[in-house]
RNA sequence: GCCGGCGUAGCUCAAUGGUAGAGCAACCGCCUUGUAAGCGGUAGGUUAUGAGUUCGAUUCUCAUCGUCGGCUCCA
């Protein structure tokens, strides 16, 4: 049984369930004239969307919350009925929405939560107090299940009706609940820490990147910090792939339209794409993503069966067209960098050639502190391109390797691309929140468009297994990612500035610059911070940096040319000798820690 | 893009229909310091931009831009 599903029986999901029903009718007894659309449980707590005379404000929903309270308090029982689509729509005369939903429970169509129906499923009703709802359920007996001190409402936001933005806006009241006083606190409280670690928050606090009116939404300015922690990913990355068998390839900004047209993006990629450059009369496209380019180098030769495989990899800046309501600091922008490669396989080859991407893409995030991953697989959908044998010897590939490497997974069947199966790997950061990041995909659209080949052992031309990989997703997103991972306290190798050395008195900082130059030729990030402020503020202001070493120098220390370490965490080393330490943090550097 | 909120000094935030103030940061000076803020001073703003209402707008209205919470989508 998925996460999902399991959720879906327990206890929790039906007093947030519950929840909604009771929110709902606190609104409809404000206002009388509510038109009221759908309330599902959802994941940490539930919500329920409105069509209301005005917008609600952050004081209604104290109102609201209040009234919550009470209507919980007076037991409420949560009473079920079965009843004819006529019934039904006799009773909903009012409701231009539950209308609707009547109208797709009676014919097939979706459901309350979205979920397609084939065929017509009885119509039920829930009442509870003074509000009856169309509902399949299921519910609480009664609302004294529900703890009144377990329930929070938080914001309000508009949502299309049935998501779509043909549809009228509706007013969507978000709320939380729990069994008990304690979790909702600890709810709250993961929150708030998710709010601290923020990762445009603290992009600001450390100085790591911005944007800018000027320069245009979407678009990220990455400051000298948030620069040294790129290039240090980039650095490792690269080596890493250097080392297990890629080739490093750059490619342009931009191509031509023909170039597009070949790929089909042109096509089916269109709108994600920005209007054309015009350069002498020809179309130029900037890029959505890297694949045509490299397969152009692919076909810029012949290529033996010998060769195979090949993989090119490029940290590929893309730009795509965003609408400007979904830009989301360094999460969601309109121009960014993806660790992009594309594999060319013999069909002999590929199972192990998805094998090692797995286990390289695992062994890469694992380098940057993230240990639990979650996989998705996705199937062949209903229209798509490529043989059915294609598909079934890729999904079979991907499926084994997510058995071999044990990583648990989870298969969205129908939900693989037009153009082939994949597997999306999400991580969990120390929040416990899933980000994805990884993404392995198979594609049997582009090579038959490029109409690349290899030549085989028995001298005829055969086309090549295409895998489209990222690993970390974007520079920009994992960049977010790792810093609300580690709260801007990133581990020392990726440390903007890893040593602050901090001379106690005006006559430590001749030593402290001494120090300081023997630990910049051993290759650390080092600063002398010889302001005349008190030691105190020093360590302070480095703590607030983050900087993972600080050397108080003072009489003791230059007396026996020694340092005295204080990690970030707080804990105090003691004076070491200058050499002792120079190990001690190239080790860790080393280790990644 | 749409619905709603927000936009005041580098940062965090005050205030008012009569042209703005604090803390931190910056700069200057004093202090020469032992594991998370020593003290004093100086400077810094066309109150996002544009238009309108008004004797007068930073405050009220509208538009634009940006931003935040969502809808949709995804790296």
């Amino acid at each position: 049984m998925s996460q999902k599903e399991e959720y879906a029986q327990s206890e929790l999901f039906r007093i947030r369930h519950s929840a909604a029903h009771i929110m709902a009718e606190a609104v409809v007894e404000m206002f009388p004239t509510a038109k009221v659309a759908i309330g599902p449980a959802i994941a940490d707590g539930f919500y329920y969307d409105f069509d209301l005379p005005r917008s609600l404000t952050p004081d209604d929903l104290e109102l609201i919350e209040k009234r919550m309270r009470e209507l919980i308090k007076q037991k409420e029982v949560f009473t079920m009925r079965e009843l004819s689509a006529a019934e039904a729509k006799e009773l909903f005369k009012d409701q231009p929405y539950k209308l609707e939903l009547i109208e797709g429970l009676e014919h097939g169509g979706t459901d309350e939560e979205g979920n397609p129906t084939d065929q017509p499923v009885p119509i039920t009703i829930y009442t509870s107090g003074n509000f009856t709802d169309l509902c399949r359920g299921p519910h609480v007996e009664n609302s004294s299940q529900i703890n009144p001190h377990a329930i929070k409402l938080l914001n309000v936001a508009g949502a299309y009706w049935r998501g779509d933005e043909n549809r009228p806006m509706l007013q969507r009241i978000y709320g939380t609940a729990w069994q008990s006083k304690d979790e909702l606190k600890d709810y709250l409280w993961r929150l708030e820490e998710a709010r601290k670690r923020d990762h445009r928050k603290i992009g600001k606090e450390l100085d790591l990147f911005s944007t800018n009116d000027e320069v245009g939404q979407g678009l990220i300015l990455w400051h000298p910090n948030g620069g040294m922690v790129r290039y240090q990913i980039e650095k490792f990355w690269d080596e890493q792939h250097v080392r297990n068998g890629y080739d490093l390839v750059y490619t342009p900004h931009m191509g031509k339209a023909s170039l597009w047209e070949t790929s089909g993006h042109l096509g089916f990629y269109k709108d994600d794409m920005y209007s054309p450059i015009d350069v002498e009369g020809q179309e130029y496209y900037l890029k959505p993503m890297n694949c045509p380019f490299h397969l152009s180098i692919y076909k810029s030769q012949l290529h033996s069966y010998r060769d195979l495989p090949l993989r090119y990899a490029e940290k590929g800046t893309v730009y795509r067209y965003e609408r400007s309501g979904v830009l989301h600091g360094l999460l969601r922008v309109r121009g960014f960098t993806q660790d992009d490669a594309h594999h060319f396989c013999r069909p002999d080859q590929m199972p192990d050639e998805i094998d090692f991407t797995l286990d390289f893409s695992l062994k890469m995030l694992r380098a940057f502190g993230f240990t639990n991953f979650q996989a998705y697989l996705s199937t062949m959908p209903e229209k798509c391109v490529g043989e059915p044998e294609q598909w079934q010897a890729a999904e079979a590939a991907l499926e084994d390797s997510l058995k071999r490497l044990e990583v648990p997974y989870e298969v969205d069947a129908g939900g693989g691309a037009f153009y082939g199966p994949k597997i999306d790997i999400k991580v969990k950061d120390a929040l416990g929140r899933e980000w994805q990041l990884s993404t392995i995909q198979f594609d049997f659209n582009e090579p038959e468009r490029f109409d690349i080949s290899y030549i085989g052992e028995d001298g005829q031309q055969h086309r090549p297994y295409m895998v489209h990989r990222a690993l970390l997703g974007s520079m920009e997103r994992f960049f977010g990612v790792l810093i609300e991972h580690y709260a801007g306290a990133f581990p020392a190798w990726l440390s903007p500035m890893q040593v602050a050395i901090i001379p106690i008195a005006d006559r430590h900082v001749e030593f402290a610059d001494e120090v300081a130059k023997q630990y910049k030729e051993a290759g650390l990030r080092v600063k002398v911070d010889a302001r005349s402020d008190r030691m105190n503020a020093k360590i302070r202001d480095a703590q607030k940096e983050k900087i993972p070493y600080m050397l108080v120098i003072g009489d003791r220390e230059m007396e026996d040319r020694q340092v005295a370490l204080r990690r970030r965490s707080g804990e105090n080393l003691g004076a070491m000798d200058v050499d002792a330490f120079l190990a001690l943090a190239l080790q860790e550097i080393a280790d990644k820690i």
